[in-house]
DNA sequence: CCATCTATCTTGTCACTGTCTAGATTTTCC
DNA sequence: GGAAAATCTAGACAGTGACAAGATAGATGG
C-alpha cells in the first residue's frame, strides 16, 4: 500500500517501531508478543502464522525473516514460557517459608499459578508438538526449569535426586502431581470435584498444599 | 471415476462394505476407524478430515453425511475413548486384589495403560478444544469415567464423595496424580528422571503404584 | 557523499485444508 | 415400479503455511 508516505521521518530514529514505516524496528519482539496474544485469545489450536502477522501490523511472509516458519516461532515463544514458568515459582517462594518443605509447595503452587494465568501457553509448552524441542533455546530453558524441580527435591529429602533413586521418585511423584492439577483445573476439570473457580486465593492454595504436600511426606 | 461397474453384486447384500460400491455399506464406523488411525499415526496437530476421507476409501465430502463436521466425527472418538478408558481401569482391577485401596490404584494403572496405547487419543480427550463436550454422548461418557472415579474413592474412604469434603479432595488429588503421570509420561518426561522406557513392566507398576498410593494413606 | 551490499518486508503463487452446494447414484418405502 | 430419502461425488471458495521474486531500507566502505 502507501509507499510514498514513509520517510517524514528523521533518519536518525532507526528504532522507533512504528506502523507507518517499510522497516519495522524491532519485529520479531512483536511478532512474539502478538503470537502470545493470539494463543491467548483463540488457543492453540486455531493458531494461525498470517493472524499474527496482521496483528503486528506486517504482511504474511514478514515472520519468515525472523523465524524461519510457524515451528520455529512457536518454539521461541514455548522457550520464553519456560523462563517464566521459573519466575512464576521464584515468585511464589519468596512469599514462603524458609524450610525446605514449605518452598516445595511453594515451587508447585507457582507452576500452577502459572497455567492459570497462561493456559494456552502452558499446553504449547507442554502438550503440543509443534515446538522443535532439540533448539538449544528450548532445550535449555526447560531443563532449567527441571533442575530447579531437582534441587527442590534435594533440599527436602537431603539426596541428590540423580544419584538416589528413591529421590528421583519423589521428583516424578512432585512434578506429576502439581502438573495433573494444573492440567485438570486449567481444563476445567477441577470445578466438579472443587468448585474451584468459586474458590478464594486462600482456599484454592491450602487445597492444592494439601494434595501436593502428601508426595512429600516421609 | 468407475461409475459402471459396481452392480455385478446381489442387490440383497446391502452390508458389504466394500469398496467397489457407491454406497459403502458402513461408513459411519469405518470413518471412526480411519481417523483413530490418522490420530495414532500423524497425532492431533496434523489432523485431517480428508485424509481420513481417503484411507476410508471416500470422497472429501462423504464424512458430512454421518458427522456433521470435523469437529462432530472428533466429538464421537473423544466419546468412544472415554468408554475404553474405563474398560482398560476395569481390566487392571480385574487381576487386582479385591481390597478397596488396591482396586484403585489398579484404576490408576489402568488410566496409565490407556494413555500409554493411545496417546493421541488421549491428547483428543483430555486438552483438545476441538470436540464438542456439550453433545450428551461424549458428556455422557466422560461423566461416567468421573463417577467411577468418585466410586472407587468411596469405598476408600467409606465417605459419598458428594457430600463430604474430604473425599471430594481425595478424589481430586487420586485423579490429579494418575493423570499427571500419564501425561508426563505420554509426552516422553518420565525418561530424565525414572528412565521409564527402559523398565520392566513389573518395575513400571511398582512405581507408579507408590506414587499414586501416595495419596491414598489416610 | 554516494554506490553497493545485505537485511527486511511485500506480493504473488502453490498445495492443502474444512465447509458448502449441486448433482449423481443407490436404497427405502408405499 | 415409481417417488422420496439417504448416501456419495465433484467442484468451488476462503483460509492456511511455505516458497520465490522483487521492492525498499539500512549498513558498509570507497
Amino acid at each position: 500500500m502507501n509507499y510514498g508516505t514513509h520517510m517524514t521521518a528523521s533518519k536518525t530514529a532507526s528504532r522507533r517501531a512504528s506502523k507507518d514505516r517499510y522497516h519495522h524496528g524491532d519485529l520479531k519482539m512483536a511478532l512474539l508478543r502478538a503470537a502470545e496474544a493470539e494463543l491467548a485469545e483463540n488457543g492453540i489450536e486455531s493458531f494461525s502464522l498470517r493472524a499474527v502477522a496482521k496483528r503486528a501490523g506486517v504482511s504474511h511472509g514478514a515472520p519468515a525473516h525472523h523465524f524461519k516458519d510457524a515451528k520455529g516461532l512457536l518454539t521461541a515463544l514455548a522457550a520464553s514460557g519456560f523462563r517464566r514458568l521459573v519466575e512464576a515459582q521464584e515468585s511464589r517462594q519468596a512469599e514462603a517459608g524458609g524450610d525446605a518443605h514449605a518452598q516445595q509447595i511453594a515451587a508447585g503452587l507457582g507452576y500452577i499459578d502459572f497455567a492459570l494465568e497462561n493456559p494456552a501457553l502452558f499446553r504449547l509448552m507442554f502438550t503440543s508438538e509443534k515446538p522443535d524441542r532439540t533448539v538449544p533455546d528450548l532445550g535449555d530453558a526447560s531443563i532449567a526449569a527441571y533442575e530447579k524441580l531437582m534441587s527442590g527435591v534435594r533440599s527436602v529429602v537431603g539426596e541428590n535426586p540423580p544419584d538416589d533413586p528413591g529421590a528421583m521418585k519423589l521428583v516424578m511423584a512432585s512434578w506429576a502431581t502439581a502438573h495433573g492439577l494444573a492440567d485438570l483445573i486449567v481444563s476445567g476439570r477441577a470445578e466438579r470435584p472443587l468448585n474451584f473457580s468459586n474458590l478464594s486465593k486462600k482456599e484454592r492454595d491450602a487445597l492444592l498444599s494439601e494434595m501436593m504436600g502428601r508426595q512429600l511426606l516421609s
